[in-house]
DNA sequence: GCGATAGTTTGCTTAGGATCGAAGTATGAA
DNA sequence: TTCATACTTCGATCCTAAGCAAACTATCGC
């Protein structure tokens, strides 16, 4: 009884369609003001901006203000996840889906998830890690190694920065294409940060899509070959 | 845009306080009648047939008929981690919780997570069975090691049998109290079955709360030791 | 200060969907 | 066959909540 109360709760937080917009539009990991949601999700600013009273209340997402701007984020990367898993289903026990098109496809090729890498690239770049002992796994937590400490260190990744913020340097997020675990947490963020930085891959537009350049392929493949 | 419409759907679905109800008391593995179903929720039964046809419809929940009954389950394991991942949030960043009582204090500890083992003592039992070499995890995905199946089958596992049905012997699921993977797939499943077939625990009616007695428990501890 | 941009609040309308009673179908029991 | 149980379908009601227009507040640039 109570735990159905919270279920629909969040539920039916996600439920609106134009919410539900709004949400998939943070996946991509960047602050977006209340105009430019109420553009997502296809409504009115006075609409949106109920929309998103509700979804800070119920703890969704976070406001900061920034001049006469308002910039909304998920609250927490165990929101994008939750939200990950819904997509997971959806793309499974769904309604019979269509072919996937070719934007599909690079959603699950490379894709950004809340603010690390995700798809087919995130999971085999946490594969390699594994097999190559950069990255212990025990359950969900993960830990990085020693030989891994060094290994991100010559990448560029300030490590000793990353230990300062509150949140766990090494976790891993499920991915709803692949359906198996990537890399999250400080590290992950860092990591596509750097990729970033080193123009490996370009982020499209007004989507969680990655580009990565021929290049920037290369370079990825050698990094965690 | 799309991506919304998927997560509307499903969180629409999830966001109706009877159906939530519903999905919350099918977590508990076992498959209910609409009957039971309707009660579960506090509705009458045309409303609950109702509910149910739309929870089927989406393909969150799986019916079978047996004589004059109708059995509704969830039709995977991937609705239940969703759900699971859904109650994580709201435990966490959902409305100022007030301090848990006694019955969420059972619920922490031990019980069942659609048909198999969760809270601290899965947890627990999943981290021993990695440190002890019996389960290899990589990513999500999770396999027996030679020594595990050996381990397992003098536990009286039939190990033959779980390979022949079709879903996963061995992953993990991410616990909501704990935040940590513990044991699911068909292993899982078996594990928990062959527990409560040697008495170690008790299923608390209309609960997913799991009571072991005493001597389960020690027996639980020497088998994970 | 003044206009302009960003966002919220208020008041109203409307539509979707949750609910139940009553009637209909299917299965089992006598 | 007849009655009872289990569930669904239909029809009608009612209520929440999504939507927008208009008015209000706050910040920026000048």
């Amino acid at each position: 009884m109570k735990a159905g109360t919270d279920l629909a709760q969040i539920g039916s937080l996600v439920g609106d369609p134009a919410r539900a917009n709004m949400l998939a539009a943070l996946m991509g990991g960047t602050a977006l003001t209340a105009s430019e949601l109420a553009l997502e999700a296809g409504v009115g600013l006075p609409t949106a901006s109920a929309h998103l009273a509700k979804l800070a209340d119920g703890g969704l997402i976070r406001m900061q203000r920034q001049g006469r701007h308002r910039y909304y984020a998920l609250s927490d990367q165990s929101v994008a996840a939750m939200l990950e898993s819904i997509m997971g289903v959806a793309a499974t026990v769904g309604p019979k889906r269509v072919l996937p098109g070719p934007r599909d496809k690079a959603l699950r090729e490379a894709r950004v998830c809340y603010d690390h890498l995700a798809g087919e690239m995130g999971v085999m770049m946490l594969d390699r890690f594994v097999a190559k002992g950069l990255i212990l796994i025990e359950g969900e937590r993960a830990e990085i190694s020693d030989a891994g400490a060094d290994y991100f260190t010559r990448f560029g990744i300030d490590l000793g920065g990353l230990g300062k913020n509150r949140r766990p340097v090494c976790r891993t997020c499920l991915d709803w294409s692949v359906r198996r675990a990537h890399l999250a947490g400080g590290i992950g963020a860092a990591l596509l940060d750097r990729m970033l930085g080193l123009d490996w891959a370009k982020r499209e537009q007004h989507s969680r899509i990655l580009r990565f350049t021929p290049i920037g392929r290369r370079k990825f493949e050698i990094f965690i070959r």
